[in-house]
DNA sequence: AATCCGTGGCT
DNA sequence: TAGCCAAGGAT
C-alpha cells in the first residue's frame, strides 16, 4: 500500500527578524490615542485594560467609547463594579449587546476582588480561569497591562498574518496555523506596544476590504501583496443562513402612559434583559388571533412590523397595542421617560419606540 | 467541534 | 440592500 502523502509542508515561515521592529516604529508614529491607552512609555491600569477588552470583544471602537467612559465615570475602581448591583451592569450595558459579557463582567470583579485582593493577576493561565477571560483577552491584559510576551489572536491579526504568509486554510480551521503564526513573530521587547500595534495595523491598514498597502510598514514581507490578491485573504468558509423568524408582542399601557416590562429568564438570549411581553419566537409568522394576549383589554394590531437582525436568525415582530390597562404588579410598569434607567436591549427598545411612534 | 450569543456601521 | 464585519467566550 502506498503510504500515506505527507502532510503539505508548511512554507518555511521564515520570520522577518526586524518585522517587529517595524512594527513598533510604525506605532509609536501612529498610535491612536484610545479612552483606555495609557499615554506612550506608560503602563495602562489593568482594570481599564480589562474592562475595554471585554467591551471590545466583537464591538467596535467608535462602539465602546462611550460605554467605556460611562462604566469608568460610575464605577472608578473594581470593587466599586464588584459591589454594583447586577440590574445596574446591565442596564449600564444595554445596546452594546452579547450580554453574557456583562453577567460575567460583574462575576470577574467579584472574583478578582475576593480573591485576588482586587488585583488583576498578570500571568495569562491565571486570567484565562477568570469568567468571561478566553484565551484572547487574557494575551491581551497579559501584553497591554503588563507587558508579557504573550501572543494576542484576534481578527486583526488573523487577517495580518493570512495576508503575509497566503494562507490557504480557511476561517475557523485555519486558527492553529495562524496562531503559530502569531507566536513566531510575538517580541520579547515591548510585547504590549507590539499587540496594540499589530491590532491597530489591522483595524486601519490592513483592513477587511481595501487594504491600505501603500501606508503598510510591513509591504516587503507580504506574499499576499507580491500576489495581488491581499483582499482575498483571510479565506473564510461559508456561513449557515440566517432564518428567519416570527413573534408578537404585546404592548399594554396604563392609564399613566406607563409600558409593562418583563425580565427575560437570565440564561440564553438577551438574559436578565427587559422585554415587551412577547410570544415565542418561531419560523412561521403568527395568524390573527392564534395567540391570547396576556390581559383581555382594546387590543389592536399596530401597523408595520420591527425587525432586527441577531447573529443567527432575523425577527420579524408584530406588535399589538393596549391602552388604559390595569397595572398589575406582575409587570415592571415603566414610564417614557424612566426607560434609560431600564435594561432593555435593543430589539426591545425598537419594539417601545414603535409603539410610541404609531399611538402618538 | 459546532452552535449560540447583539449590535450598528459600511459597502 | 443584504451581507459583511468588529480587540471572542461559553458550552
Amino acid at each position: 500500500m502506498p503510504r500515506k502523502s505527507p502532510a503539505k509542508p508548511e512554507p518555511a515561515a521564515r520570520v522577518p527578524e526586524n518585522l517587529p521592529d517595524r512594527l513598533l516604529a510604525w506605532y509609536d508614529r501612529h498610535r491612536r490615542l484610545l479612552p483606555w491607552r495609557a499615554g506612550p512609555g506608560e503602563r495602562a491600569d489593568p482594570y481599564h485594560v480589562w474592562l475595554s477588552e471585554i467591551m471590545l470583544q466583537q464591538t467596535t471602537v467608535v462602539t465602546v467609547g462611550p460605554y467605556f467612559r460611562d462604566f469608568l465615570a460610575r464605577w472608578p475602581r473594581l470593587e466599586d463594579l464588584a459591589a454594583a448591583p447586577l440590574d445596574d451592569v446591565l442596564t449600564a450595558w444595554a445596546g452594546l449587546g452579547y450580554y453574557a459579557r456583562a453577567r460575567n463582567l460583574k462575576k470577574c470583579a467579584e472574583v478578582v476582588a475576593a480573591e485576588h485582593g482586587g488585583v488583576f493577576p498578570d500571568s495569562e493561565e491565571d486570567l484565562l480561569a477568570l469568567p468571561g477571560i478566553g484565551p484572547y483577552t487574557a494575551a491581551a491584559i497579559a501584553a497591554i497591562a503588563f507587558d508579557r510576551p504573550a501572543t494576542i489572536l484576534d481578527g486583526n491579526v488573523e487577517r495580518v498574518m493570512a495576508r503575509l504568509y497566503r494562507v490557504e486554510a480557511p476561517l475557523p480551521k485555519a486558527k492553529a496555523e495562524l496562531r503559530a503564526l502569531a507566536r513566531r513573530h510575538t517580541p520579547e521587547y515591548r510585547p504590549g506596544d507590539y499587540a496594540q500595534g499589530i491590532m491597530d495595523l489591522g483595524a486601519t491598514i490592513c483592513t477587511p476590504t481595501k487594504p491600505k498597502c501603500a501606508l503598510c510598514p510591513l509591504t516587503a514581507d507580504c506574499a499576499a501583496l507580491k500576489a495581488g490578491d491581499a483582499e482575498t485573504y483571510p479565506r473564510k468558509a461559508a456561513k449557515a443562513e440566517r432564518p428567519q423568524r416570527y413573534g408578537l408582542c404585546f404592548a399594554m399601557i396604563d392609564r399613566q402612559g406607563r409600558i409593562a416590562l418583563e425580565k427575560r429568564p437570565e440564561k440564553g438570549l438577551l438574559g436578565g434583559m427587559m422585554q415587551v411581553p412577547t410570544s415565542a419566537w418561531r419560523d412561521t409568522p403568527f395568524a390573527d388571533g392564534e395567540v391570547m394576549p396576556p390581559v383581555a383589554a382594546n387590543w389592536r394590531k399596530l401597523d408595520g412590523q420591527v425587525s432586527h437582525v441577531f447573529t443567527h436568525f432575523a425577527l420579524s415582530l408584530t406588535v399589538l397595542a393596549a391602552t388604559r390597562v390595569k397595572a398589575d404588579p406582575a409587570y415592571r410598569w415603566v414610564g417614557v421617560d424612566e426607560l434609560g434607567r431600564v435594561a432593555l436591549p435593543s430589539v426591545m427598545r425598537k419594539v417601545v419606540d414603535h409603539v410610541l411612534a404609531k399611538s402618538a
